[in-house]
DNA sequence: CTGTTAGCGCTTTCAA
DNA sequence: TTGAAAGCGCTAACAG
């Protein structure tokens, strides 16, 4: 094993010096800068992140805690984490949380023993007041995705998903539908509720009351959607549009459309939100609201990446709102002609 | 910071017989045991990992290196290790490789910096002799999922692709299917050879000669699905069926079935491979053969640990083989509907 | 600009 | 069955 040892006896520096240079810091003549680093290069020589983190009391561990998303919402995180981390001598560990009930109590246990540097949460735990008090206390600084309680001290990224519904619901106004379902996604995350208000707002501003029989809870998970579909298909006289919170439980409703032979978009508008890979894959492709996921993965690990580093403080680090942006595509589309071609089907 | 001096303080032992207890080591009697036991619960003390891999010389990382496969494998191949590492003091490290050329000569840095204890390689890195030469160069365990050159010393977990691929071949050949289409994967993928011998073999047996116009290259991706699609339904006569080696690629078929008016299964069967979330999501649920992608993680994972805990030698672990399983659902039917209508249709 | 010294919190000798 | 001492490879503090 090559240590930072081998590295000073070679370059005829101190291992001071060495370590100055390994770790970019100033006061080092360029000339012996590039001797320690054809000495390091020659070698084969890499830094042990053990004794690193050890002796700097500091660790270079970014944990990324979830509860359950769907699959394409995590590698999506996950993966705007990692671009950022990109030649970053940070590294991405992996902490899935099977119930955040459960976790209360040991996260400040998990932080420690892995010697976390920084914390990024997703929802639901990005909104779980306990969660936080715990990483309050720890010290360590952490970022929230898609959090919607403000918290001093706890910078968040997320999208305004209550203006992106409204504005969702707006477009589907615009087509001409007045019956227009909404289908909830799981209450524990708070973008669910947040898309809920901005479906009622929009309706609200057009004049339009809320049917509580046209609103349906759902989870998130395709399996909803497709529960979901069942009720809606049911109602009388059938709604022209559905609103679902994201894309899987939209590709849910678009699937239980076919097997009820059921015409998306010419009988039953499908709108959904996230534009996951899945709202283009299924057929029609689905009308959503892009969430830009990996972007705000990206942003979140960049806030980390600055407390660490350039010693931000949190207090002047305010909440960061990207944006989303309509992507129209083959799933809705006007009423009128769904209710007439469906009586006259029958 | 509680470290280990202040659990011993309290509990009136020594540094040496705390750390006796927190690694279940023998020797301490268990009255001893208890007291440390319940000093280290009252101080709220969990050891640091940094300070443990330095003195042991070992870490507690496991890296999980992979290039850009479709997210739902990504996902299913986390899940897995993670599962495997639940309740085990080991981490789970995520290495995306850009490109896995431009990889080779940076394992031993990683393994070194990072500090791994072991790691896993997902395709098509698991294939990769250079990455290997340099994982045996490091000394540090590796599993490799879905590899298919056998090497000694290196632990592979795999299904049987080829027999897997053969079997849905056959089950298209008892549907009636003799002009089938295949749509190869990445090529760098050596499970897409795999799978394409499995569709070779089958047709053979049955008397069927390749035609070389049925075989289509593809990447694994969605939209090279659907480029693929095009070619195919330019065939004249068109194929009545098509395998597909995985399911992204499937739903890319279907898609473009659908824009194109040919209904499946009736005009054109249509089967993957994978049984990725996908498969159950797209209309008409597509036929596939399942891939225990998780399970083969989680084996992958179970295998590393064993090589590091109970000192395993890689002699002794041969490879292992997981299952396939058939899934019919509603992508694949007889072909005889298929022709006489689309003439009909004309 | 450079080097010396003293740890970081733990495990590993090896002696009691 | 227990403990004292000696590091693991690095960075921090301070002295040159």
């Amino acid at each position: 094993m090559v240590t930072i040892r081998d590295v000073a006896a070679m370059s005829g520096a101190s291992i001071k010096t060495v370590s100055r240079v390994l770790n970019n810091e100033p006061n080092v003549r360029p000339e012996m800068r590039e001797r320690v680093l054809q000495a390091a290069h020659k070698l084969n020589y890499h830094p042990n992140m053990a004794a690193r983190s050890l002796a700097g009391r500091q660790s270079y561990m970014i944990g990324l805690f979830y509860e359950n998303p769907s699959p394409n919402y995590v590698v999506n995180i996950q993966t705007g984490a990692l671009d950022r981390l990109r030649g970053e001598p940070y590294r991405l560990l992996m902490f899935p949380v099977e119930n955040f009930k459960e976790f209360h109590g040991k996260m400040i246990a998990i932080i420690r023993s892995s010697g976390l540097a920084g914390v990024i949460l997703t929802p639901p735990l990005s909104n779980d007041p306990e969660i936080m008090d715990e990483l309050d206390q720890s010290g360590v600084p952490y970022v929230r995705v898609a959090g919607t309680e403000p918290r001093p001290g706890s910078p968040c990224v997320a999208i305004k998903d209550m203006i992106a519904a409204r504005e969702m619901t707006r477009y589907l106004l615009g087509l001409g539908h007045r019956r227009i379902a909404f289908l909830r996604g799981n209450p524990v995350h708070p973008a669910s509720n947040a898309r809920f208000e901005g479906y009622c707002y929009a309706l609200q501003s057009a004049g339009i009351p809320i049917d509580p029989d046209l609103v349906i809870a759902g989870d998130f998970r395709f399996a909803s959607g497709l529960e979901a579909a069942r009720k809606i298909f049911a109602l009388n006289p059938r709604p022209t549009a559905v609103f679902s919170s994201n894309d899987d439980m939209a590709a849910g409703i678009v699937q239980a459309a076919h097997e009820h032979g059921i015409a998306v978009p010419r009988q039953l508008s499908v709108v959904g939100f996230d534009d996951s890979q899945l709202a283009s894959i299924v057929w029609p492709r689905i009308t959503t609201m892009r969430q830009p996921i990996s972007a705000m993965a990206y942003t979140a690990t960049d806030i980390i990446l600055n407390l660490l580093e350039n010693g931000w403080n949190t207090e002047e680090i305010r909440n960061v709102e990207l944006d989303h942006a309509l992507i129209i595509r083959d799933s809705a589309g006007p009423p009128f002609l769904a209710n007439v071609a469906e009586k006259e089907d029958a």
